[in-house]
DNA sequence: AAATGTTACGAAAACGTTTTCGAAAAATTA
DNA sequence: TAATTTTTCGAAAACGTTTTCGTAACATTT
């Protein structure tokens, strides 16, 4: 029941404590019969030296912190997994902390985060996040600060993002050769980057092709939630607007549009195409089941601790701050709905 | 930069480090006027005492540590924000490992969760577990131990779980009563409590409305997946044997047998109804929109810290160990497919 | 043989707290 | 006033490591 330490295994071979320290340590001032008879007791008893008393001696603390704004939000539970997966393959255990879309949760989480002295803080912005501070006091006490997915162009650090402009400018080219010309484009609102960059992506596919820009076409989802897709769309559908096609900003928003046109008894994707973003895991489930673009979140993880190994390693060797931004590519899936 | 400590604060008021740490601890053995004037400036600066030092002087570590197997399951994530949040509440911070369906990878975490001297692990058995000693070592080491969800009745622990005799027998009863008698039931592995639970309480509806149970009409998804509930369905439909109701094992199953229906121009639910169970986030969003039987996810969450909490006093206070046996209510959720 | 270099180890300080215990100072009682 | 109790505080040990630095012991070179 009493947990053993190196003072027990130092008097079981009559060493001293740093003895037994730096045999586990491997370091080299050991002489090689010694370490070994230490190591492979080490190892018979599965004995790990104390974190916690680790930690405090060394100050690195093998914790890095996770902030996203949703768990219901496949795509994010996907790079939570990712990024939780890789993180401890290279010997660090995650908290996990979720804002709910809520920025003082997220203002909390973030302080929750320091207070426990984490190495690194991962973190994708609520779409409620209009100020910064938080997110500065994170560099200001020497963490590693890593954005992904909903980043923040304000604060600089390294970024992991689809790349949306041309994501979104590769999804309506494809609706164009499809043959569609009126494209509707149910997007999110003004504060989020991603939103903003589909936008983008979405008009310079339009323009490429000559096609009229038409506001009347795109509409805007604050929520990204099903039920307020489905109204909009039921909008334009009231309104008489035409449309052959739907650019949604993500899946769940892409299913209200499904749903509300076959509840009108308009085709899918006869008389409307509709596409999503992100793949998310019930997209080909649904019937018609949901083309979408996949954004690969197992990459997100990998990438994020690939920067994480990085900035420590310049931060030890006092290099100058450089950041990386990331861009993970994306992958069209096809399936019924386009 | 550099962080500020007890040290610090107790020169800056010419006392000592114990006084400080104490005035913050709130002993009554300070006088009032010397805290209120360090608790002042404590406040003030948002001081916080060294988490770690604080864990290897007390023992306490205020971190629990969470396993679920599957991080793309919307009611798993459910349950974690859920556990998460009440045990931020607390004051506790949530370290997350996913076993991926994986009996080793499952008991890897729980050997990482030990080493990381969490005070207590709540975890969700694997589809694959067939051997508990990980979460004897667990016991053994002393931290508190609570199954929720896939649990197993070998180990003793208090454990949190939906009553899923009694839903299952619930479900199937509407089933009966919407004048059902041709109930196949799409169930999942033998080793699953959970699967076998829900197993007897179709049974038992059935037996109680003295309809014949028919082998031929159950059918094992080992796997729960979507395409494996799709092509038990088509074999059903294939063998021409005659149904005209699914009782799914859980929503995505469900999804699959809605799928591989109206695929086969099977319509759903005039011909066939389809249940499933535990209400994921997008069962509303089908078409078709799923009926299920929520489990209210939340709950889970603040039982599980109640239970822990409760667990910690009795410890503390030397009392004898008694399991809570916790049953979470569920409630019948009415869409379209049923 | 003396000087130098190398190898293998241990003593001890430090990390930042918490908490016990003793004692000075103040207040109360005899 | 003396004795006792209460209040308030601080010294110091302890938690279990890591790591620096010193130094024997031994090996190698002049």
């Amino acid at each position: 029941m009493k947990a053993i330490k190196l003072k027990d295994i130092a008097k079981k071979f009559n060493v001293s404590v740093s003895t037994v320290s730096k045999a586990i340590a491997g370091y080299s001032d050991i002489k090689r019969e010694t370490s070994e008879k230490i190591l492979e007791y080490v190892k018979k008893i599965n004995f790990h030296p104390n974190s916690i008393a680790s930690s405090l001696k060394t100050k690195r603390t093998k914790t890095i912190g996770i902030v996203i704004p949703d768990m219901q939000n496949l795509f994010f539970t996907k790079i939570l997994n990712s990024i939780v997966n890789n993180a401890q393959r290279e010997g660090y255990r995650s908290i996990l902390m979720c804002s709910n879309e809520s920025f003082e949760n997220e203002s909390d989480c973030i302080d929750e985060l320091i207070n426990n002295n984490v190495e690194a803080v991962f973190i994708a912005l609520s779409d409620r996040t209009v100020e910064y501070s938080h997110l500065q006091r994170v560099k200001d006490s020497g963490i590693i600060l890593i954005q992904f997915d909903k980043i923040s162009k304000i604060i600089q650090s390294s970024t992991v993002t689809t790349n949306n402009i041309e994501s979104a400018y590769e999804l309506t080219e494809r609706l164009i050769k499809f043959g569609r010309r009126k494209i509707a484009h149910l997007r999110g609102g003004y504060i989020s980057q991603v939103s903003i960059d589909r936008f983008i992506g979405y008009q310079k596919a339009l323009e490429k092709y000559n096609i009229k820009y038409d506001k009347n076409l795109v509409m805007i989802s604050e929520s990204r939630s099903f039920d307020e897709a489905i109204s909009k769309i039921q909008d334009m559908i009231d309104k008489k607007i035409d449309f052959d096609s739907v650019l949604a900003i993500d899946d769940k928003t892409a299913m209200g549009a499904i749903k509300c046109l076959t509840d009108n008894k308009i085709k899918v994707p006869e008389q409307v195409a509709v596409v999503g973003f992100s793949n998310a895991a019930y997209s080909k489930y649904l019937s018609p089941s949901l083309s979408s673009m996949d954004q690969s979140a197992e990459l997100f993880g990998s990438e994020i601790i690939k920067i994480f190994l990085k900035e420590k390693k310049n931060k030890k060797l006092g290099l100058s701050h450089n950041f990386s931004q990331i861009k993970i590519p994306t992958k069209f899936i096809k399936r019924e709905s386009f």
